[in-house]
DNA sequence: TATTGTTATACTCTATAACTATA
DNA sequence: TATAGTTATAGAGTATAACAATA
């Protein structure tokens, strides 16, 4: 069934019994499409001097919200200690500034600065690119945004507790 | 619209004159979707003591079709550097053996053993693995294979050269 | 004593460049 | 000279453990 997803015969006859089938030929294009989605979005973060994880940590850092570096951490999904390392580069960048917490002197606030603000909505806008959806009408698109959100919502929309 | 994605209403109003709105809500929930794929194939492989990368080079290893080092890295899309170091892993593992191939001495041919063949055929099984898609019918399962392969069609189905 | 941010360290993944042995 | 595999090295990403400052 797998070879059947990497051939490039097109799903004209869907075959309904096969479910299994099926389903592992839906995650294999999933797989494939993501991968794809990664690769144009880094080299477009590349374009704007970012990694894809320093990227990512700017797109969660909202400029009207700033965060400890503790939530930023929890929202990204790893250590604290990897925070230090992204935060460190968009710092130096001048996107970012660390502001010690007047109210608990252990904390440094993480904000945006002007430039970061310009930068994060170039990346945000990257982050939903969608060329590679280029070729689904409008009404495929919707019928998609209805599968897909099905999906997330019945397996792991975040960080993927339900493991 | 990316705040959007992130919320929980569902689908209900399709707004179908949105539809970069759409697009990127639909980028945005195949990311999380492939996301957590990527998250359990990573704790199933663990548990085969395989990294990703090492099970994904075993997935290419055709039993009966052994490769040399440098197609298997064309087809995983890196450098010969790599695959000595994932080929050493897989050798250690008793998975893969290499043998100088008598018809051209510089190539080492990749042969899968029979414990080999046997992690692979998991790898494979874990690797189209679809609880995540559990939530949806067949027929919408049907739709949805439709769907991606339309858009790994026009995107980039295999190693992303279109960007 | 518990928590925040940091440092030190290690492992995976990947890339480039230089080396070797073949061809 | 060109190619296959290897080695050395580097950087990104992520994890754990220990530490200083603060609560």
């Amino acid at each position: 069934m797998w070879d059947m997803a990497q051939s490039t015969v097109p799903p004209t006859g869907p075959e309904l019994g096969d479910r299994s089938g099926l389903a592992g030929d839906v995650v294999g294009r999933i797989t494939h499409i993501a991968s794809a989605m990664r690769h144009h979005q880094g080299t477009e973060f590349a374009e704007l001097g970012l990694t894809p994880a320093t990227a990512r940590a700017l797109h969660e850092l909202d400029p009207d919200c700033p965060l400890p570096a503790r939530d930023l951490a929890e929202v990204l999904g790893c250590d604290r200690s990897n925070v230090t390392a992204l935060v460190d580069k968009l710092e130096q960048a001048g996107l970012v500034e660390r502001r010690v917490d007047p109210a608990d002197r252990r904390q440094k606030t993480l904000v945006v600065t002007e430039t970061g603000r310009q930068v994060r909505a170039r990346v945000r806008q990257v982050m939903s690119d969608s060329r590679l959806l280029a070729g689904l009408s409008t009404e495929e698109l919707a019928t998609l945004r209805e599968l897909v959100w099905k999906v997330s919502d019945g397996g792991c929309p975040e960080q993927c507790e339900t493991d």
